[in-house]
DNA sequence: GTTACTGCAAAGCTTTTGCATCCCT
DNA sequence: AGGGATGCAAAAGCTTTGCAGTAAC
């Protein structure tokens, strides 16, 4: 956690392992799946400060904030250019690293200054195809459905 | 609206306004923004009912929940493939109509059946651009930073 | 006449905020 | 010592649910 001093940031112990937990993880956890993770080994650590620790490593660009969940946010410590392909069924996440070739021609941009862009791949992954050929459209099938 | 008879779907006065303000729309409004406008001519209209309308018409297929914006759902009547276009200040969203060949390779898609895909392009719209360079990053940046 | 839909209010879930206290630097 | 962070609780924003009444079929 090294590469956080210096940076006009307090590194108290429940930032720290905010930080550890998330090093390294390609699980793109929740809020919540954070906090409950941390909470065994650090009963004090309150939602705030996870969602504050999120924000702030969220801003400096050290974790991606992904909306691939209705609903909820999912957090990637990886910050390098990928893409994300979700199970719809279990919410699995798992990265995508395909160089995909995606400029936009000046009609379709629309005046827009492009920034970003993301692919979101929807599937079932392999234990979830076995177990539930259906049942996935509950709760409001999402734009998935192509 | 006709094409909505005969599907064991009761054409309520409400529903009518719901599918009438969507048939054509390319605002990706939101609930809110449905609720907002019909609001005025149907009072009685309820947020329930806009919730319940538009469950129904995802789940048939002839509208598609967009989670471009983050923590709110956005909806589309046009249904056929397509990806999106957001502004990041004033969160306008056009279609993008852009033929990309997407296709993973075996050892990108990990064993994942593959069933759709939607490319999220984040940029400024021409008036926001002139309005506002920066401000943006408020609330948390999210995966548009690279 | 049935069945499904409406609308209200209440509840649910995720996230944000206010504020007194605490502690990293 | 000072300014930022913590943690609690309350509140906010979006969405869902329960249920009695109502209207489409």
């Amino acid at each position: 956690m090294e590469k956080f001093r210096g940076l006009g940031l307090k590194l108290t112990p429940q930032r720290i392992a905010i930080m550890q937990y998330l090093d390294g993880n390609t699980e793109h956890p929740s809020a919540d799946v954070i906090y409950k993770s941390l909470t065994k080994k650090y009963p004090t650590m309150s939602m705030a400060t996870v969602y504050n620790t999120l924000e702030v490593l969220t801003n400096r660009g050290y974790v991606r904030e992904l909306t691939i969940e209705p609903q909820k946010k999912r957090f990637d410590p990886n910050t390098k250019h990928h893409h994300h392909l979700m199970c719809m069924a279990c919410k699995k996440i798992v990265d995508v690293h395909s160089a995909v070739n995606v400029d936009l021609s000046p009609e379709e941009h629309d005046g827009f200054e492009i920034i970003g862009h993301h692919i979101e791949f929807y599937g079932l992954c392999q234990p979830c195809k076995k177990r539930e050929p259906i049942k996935l459209l509950k709760g409001g099938s999402h734009q998935w459905q192509m």
